[in-house]
DNA sequence: AAGATTACCTGAAGGC
DNA sequence: TGCCTTCAGGTAATCT
């Protein structure tokens, strides 16, 4: 699924391989992944040429500008399953709902559950589409997270989930920055003192820049021509790991809900 | 007002 | 084999 680290790894392919080529066309072929209507998508995209990608939490903006200087942002979130794929032999399937034409190199957006959406926006960097979205985890001080953070008594890993506190963290580094700073995915964070939550906060950036290292944890990849996976899948050391051994202290995982989330932790490492 | 629940989708996996 | 249920998880909307 799409994190931080893996929406990371999606902008700077982008950056790297379609900066400075226009969007020369546009084909939808499923029109729900788009806020506005294709018509609209086309006229403000088609002929401008994307200048930088900027990356928020888990949201990407693409920034487009024409010769006259007139720009245009295309914001997206890849959700569950989004993909963006960037293969020249690339073998259309049901799933693939857009396809994008960079001066002749074709892009296609693939969405197995279609939860991924496409929005025109009127700013590069902060839209008001993301007002309620807080800073980004890579680059939020312990001052404001922790002023953020505080007063909360929800469960810590809904809190590490709630975009509106710091944007970026989902359901697997969630869990792995948790096991990481040796706490309870249901401690509250009221009651946390300030070193333990300046661990949490350290190991959360912490586990997104080394996923980000090794190419995240999803399959998308533009540079690869046979879409090879990210390969931080073998460094989990909880999530997926239920009833298998700590690789700290030899403990069996276990396993709960918290905030409606599937929630993995060692029941020795991680006390309440 | 914060916290909890549900809707949005499809595919994989498990039970019978 | 095939039908049914459950689960996966990001976000917005809706409830309490």
């Amino acid at each position: 699924m799409p994190e931080l680290p893996e929406v990371e790894n999606v902008a700077r392919a982008l950056q790297r391989n379609l900066a400075g080529r226009r969007c020369t066309g546009l084909r939808v072929r499923f029109a729900g992944v788009l806020s506005q209507s294709p018509r609209a998508t086309r006229s403000a995209l088609l002929g401008k040429r994307l200048e930088d990608v900027h990356r928020h939490g888990k949201y990407l903006i693409l920034n487009f500008r024409d010769e006259a200087g007139s720009p245009a942002h295309l914001m997206l979130h890849l959700r569950m399953t989004g993909q963006l794929i960037n293969l020249t032999d690339y073998h259309l399937d049901r799933h693939v709902h857009l396809v994008f034409d960079f001066d002749g190199l074709p892009v296609y957006y693939r969405d197995i559950r279609k939860f991924g959406r496409f929005t025109l926006v009127e700013d590069g960097r902060r839209p008001a589409a993301l007002a309620h979205i807080g800073p980004d985890m890579l680059e939020i001080s312990f001052r404001e997270w922790g002023a953020r953070v505080a007063a909360r008594r929800a469960a810590l890993k809904a809190v590490l989930l709630d975009q509106g506190v710091a944007a970026g963290l989902g359901n697997i580094y969630a869990d792995e920055a948790l096991f990481r700073a040796r706490v309870h995915p249901e401690a509250v964070p009221a009651e946390l003192d300030r070193a333990t939550l300046q661990r949490v906060l350290r190991s959360a950036k912490g586990v997104l820049r080394l996923a980000i290292r090794h190419g995240g944890t999803t399959l998308v990849n533009f540079t690869d021509f046979n879409g090879r996976p990210g390969n931080f899948r073998r460094k989990l050391r909880v999530y997926g790991r239920t009833g298998e051994p700590c690789r700290a202290c030899g403990t069996p995982l276990g396993r709960t809900v918290v905030g409606g989330r599937s929630t993995h932790f060692c029941p020795s490492c991680q006390r309440r």
